[in-house]
RNA sequence: GGAGAGGUGCCAGAGUGGCCGAAUGGGCUUGACUCGAAAUCAAGUGAACGCGCGAGCGUUCCGAGGGUUCGAAUCCCUCCCUCUCCGCCA
């Protein structure tokens, strides 16, 4: 959510600032909701003061054992007008808040202007594409042929958009997980987490998936409404909701391996083959609680953390900024990790890095006591994937296959794979 | 699932219809005392929002949401959460 008082002392700029990223703030209707609002508020408010006052002198009145009738017939229909002004002003309010809980993030002034990803910037590579002196096969065909990645049985269980993995495609895929959470939680300052793969609506409101992407999601049907998380940011972001932390207590760097559940509704056609895109996914999440002033040297900063992996795992990749028109809802700056997959000669997102500035923050109500000013302050958010459990998995076996159909180990997963070197051989 | 207890400020804990945003204690901050510390004494110490150039004024918040009332932390209803005991269970 952006800031109120910006949207109402600044809102042409504010205006024009959204714009860029292609969204069309409706302007006027912004400023006659906030018109109203101020002059009801202000009505409400005077007649609630008029109500404590009077209340109170029929108090003191009864105390000193005077007749309150005189007093009561005053403020005989004071209440029926209250009520009327405290509806007309919760209307207004809750029109104001769905008005604002759907505006986007304004985009960082280094983001690159675009209307959609092919306006995107790259901003380096790290490794060179392998040249296979065989023909390379794609990893739905290594994992069929180490009868190790089974979309036929996936589809039986639950359907389509799934996947069952056995053996050691299913170990390897454990190994990167373990990989990525020693590396975060030994060498990058993460704390590791253990969190809720079920959570409430208000956690998603708090980092932006609701109101406004509720056909993104899976939820249970319950009587308690649960839903499904999409990423670990949900719940990790969430921990710090409604918290004033000590300035102290920052940076929060936390981590948690978790899997992630999306509908991907609207995405038919798309990514249909292997691995790519599922329903159920694994991934490990870096997350980051900041002072404001810190949050974009933290973005670069767990960025490289997320780079680091693919670079143990040896893994060309491409780090990507995302330009203004394909900025997801809530970030204000965001850096894609793309690897390179040799079964589609192409660069594929592995993990998105985002600073959200303040926008989680307010949402979530997560604040720390400026010691300067003694005052709580919103903090700063920023998350990335490091990385996709998934699209790992399917980058390892694409880079690292052989002639004969088998897998060789990154060096870093060994110790994770029981010393094996290589799968399938 | 059954039975019971409870959710109040940073913490503990009072308050059961009216000067209660909330006693008291602890903590914390500042000051005094001290060479310094401890002890002691004094003062201060929540958040959000609105109006105002400002000093300031006002509103809301005692788990959440409704209701009763001139007036609700206090009474009524619904929900959520925590704790104890029993049962069941990975």
């Amino acid at each position: 959510m952006l800031d109120p008082k910006l949207i109402r002392n600044d809102l042409d700029q504010v205006a024009a600032q959204l714009q860029r990223r292609g969204f069309v703030l409706d302007t006027d209707r912004i400023e006659r909701l906030e018109s109203e609002r101020k002059a009801i508020q202000v009505r409400t408010e005077e007649l609630q003061a008029e109500r404590n006052r009077s209340s109170k002198a029929v108090g003191k009145a009864k105390a000193a054992g005077e007749d309150i009738q005189p007093l009561l017939d005053q403020v005989a229909g004071l209440g029926e007008q209250l009520q009327a002004a405290k509806d007309e002003l919760d209307n207004v309010q809750q029109q104001l808040s769905e008005l604002l809980l759907g505006i986007p993030n304004i985009p960082h002034d280094s983001v690159p202007q675009g209307d959609d990803e092919s306006h995107n910037l790259e901003v380096r590579r790290w490794g060179e594409p392998r040249v296979f002196d065989f023909e390379v096969r794609d990893h739905v065909d290594l994992g069929a042929a180490l009868c190790g990645m089974d979309f036929d049985a996936a589809a039986k269980l639950a359907g389509s958009r799934f996947a069952v993995l056995r053996g050691p495609l299913a170990r390897l895929h454990r190994a990167l997980i373990q990989f990525m959470l020693d590396t975060h939680t030994e060498e990058h300052g993460y704390q590791e987490c253990y969190v809720p793969y079920l959570v409430n609506a208000d956690s998603l409101l708090g980092t932006g998936q609701l109101p406004k992407f509720e056909e993104d999601l899976f939820a249970t049907c319950g009587e308690d409404r649960y839903y499904l998380i999409p990423t670990a940011e949900v719940p990790v972001t969430n921990l710090v909701r409604d918290v004033i932390l000590d300035a102290g207590q920052l940076p929060l760097r936390m981590t948690a391996h978790t899997p992630c559940f999306r509908s991907e509704a609207g995405s038919y056609g798309k990514d249909t083959r292997g691995l790519i895109r599922q329903h159920q996914f694994e991934k490990v999440e870096m997350v980051q609680i900041v002072r404001p002033d810190d949050s974009y040297r933290a973005l670069e900063a767990l960025t490289g953390h997320a780079e680091i992996i693919l670079q143990r795992l040896g893994l060309p990749y491409r780090v990507v900024s995302l330009c203004t028109g394909d900025l997801g809802f809530s970030a204000a700056k965001t850096y894609d990790l793309e690897v390179w997959l040799p079964g589609q000669q192409a660069y594929r997102e592995i993990s998105s890095c985002s600073n959200f500035v303040d926008f989680q923050a307010r949402r979530m109500q997560a604040r720390f006591r400026n010691p300067d000013s003694g005052k709580p302050e919103l903090v700063h958010t920023i998350n990335g994937s490091g990385l996709a459990v998934g699209r790992t998995l399917v980058a390892v076996m694409e880079n690292c296959q052989q002639a004969d159909g088998s897998i060789s180990v990154p060096k870093v997963l060994q110790v994770y794979m029981g010393g094996q070197t290589s799968v399938g051989s």
